[in-house]
DNA sequence: TGTAAAATGTTGCAATTGCAACAATGAAGT
DNA sequence: ACTTCATTGTTGCAATTGCAACATTTTACA
């Protein structure tokens, strides 16, 4: 994920942040945090650690929505933050939370790094449509193989590799695919005896020429 | 569908295209454009008219992407526009083009009109994931009655209204929700004659109290 | 290192869905 | 107003899927 202080040299960062009204705030491993800071719309910026935001819906279905590496940025403009959602940590994390309106208000047009900043976030949030976009072209798979051989595709396309390395366990990746997991893992069995894939721990090898 | 060019004067507006090097274009209505711009990254603002983007799969299976109206933005960073996508006039349509490049690589930082469009563009693009948050939200609901029900509560919550103005006709919904066309309309009749739906024309009204 | 909890694999079965085929209705254009 | 094309409604049926239940393996952590 780009840095959204891409280009922005330390001290004008601390401006920046100052300018903000940032706060740098530090949670521990499997908090589930935000609820608390979920007030008005903010952006978060993560510095360090691995979250994931995740929905449990009524009848206690997970689905995580996304993960969140450092330089991630989430928030409640850019991943749905009502309080059906939860962001937890993975690991010890550490965040900037800037406030949204703070960033729409400020006119600092003679400081170039503001400027830089606001190319920055628009790249990141562009590549977040991106992956959006992608998800949407699994979801809109009509059967489980259709769905997992577009997941497939797109994440060997992204390193230009046939091999993935599955970011999730089988039980989050038929959360993130909105399919039942045993009936994942029946399909992922079919698939390996037609010869299509291989798995070995964690990682699948894609033995189709293309799809 | 916000203003990208909200407060900025005209004369600003016009100094900003001409140094982005945008090219204004019009297109007569059925038409499918973008596959002779498509070289590069490009930025496309809706002057006037209305457009979908199209993805049509190898089986020949029609899919929204998205409809584009008047301030809309798209383009091959925003929208997925590989050549399986296509974006297809509705109406007569003008369109500006500005290469993505041109935008980041401008560094008018003592011209305030420059920071407000950035800052435009950013909200706007924070809309486009919301929508894109909300389709998947309806995408992940494992049956045809529940994706139903999500994209009702969505678009009524949109307007604060039970009642729900279908933007599609319903083989275009079909296509949004990504399931058949004769399975939603057999859900369809379901529901009204459980009471939870009245339809007449292409308003559909709530009937029952919450989700 | 031992133990509890989580993740994975497997299968039968019922429910849901997609598909195909066709009739009926509505819309658009001449 | 008439004809053609697109949209909508309907239904039987086969295919796919979710669900439940359970065995097995792996992981986490006290």
């Amino acid at each position: 994920m780009l840095n959204p202080f891409q280009n922005i040299s330390p001290k004008n960062r601390e401006k920046l942040l100052y300018t903000l009204e940032s706060s740098r705030l530090t949670f521990p491993k499997n908090e589930l945090i935000l609820s608390n800071i979920n007030q008005g719309n903010i952006i978060g910026i993560v510095i360090k650690g691995m979250m994931q935001i995740i929905k449990t819906d009524y009848n206690g279905t997970r689905t995580i929505i996304e993960e969140l590496e450092e330089n991630d940025i989430f928030g409640t403009i850019i991943s749905p933050l009502s309080n059906e959602y939860d962001i937890l940590t993975k690991e010890e994390s550490t965040v900037y939370i800037i406030d949204y309106d703070e960033i729409k208000n400020l006119d600092l047009e003679n400081k170039s790094y503001y400027n830089q900043f606001l190319k920055n976030l628009l790249e990141i949030i562009i590549l977040k449509i991106e992956e959006r976009n992608n998800r949407i072209e699994i979801l809109t798979k009509k059967t489980i193989r259709n769905k997992l051989l577009e997941y497939f595709n797109i994440e060997s396309k992204k390193n230009g590799l046939r091999v993935i390395n599955l970011p999730f366990n089988f039980t989050d990746l038929a959360d993130y695919l909105a399919i039942d997991r045993s009936a994942m893992s029946r399909e992922l069995k079919y698939l390996k005896e037609e010869g299509f894939i291989e798995i070995k721990n964690h990682k699948i090898t894609l033995l189709y020429d293309k799809y």
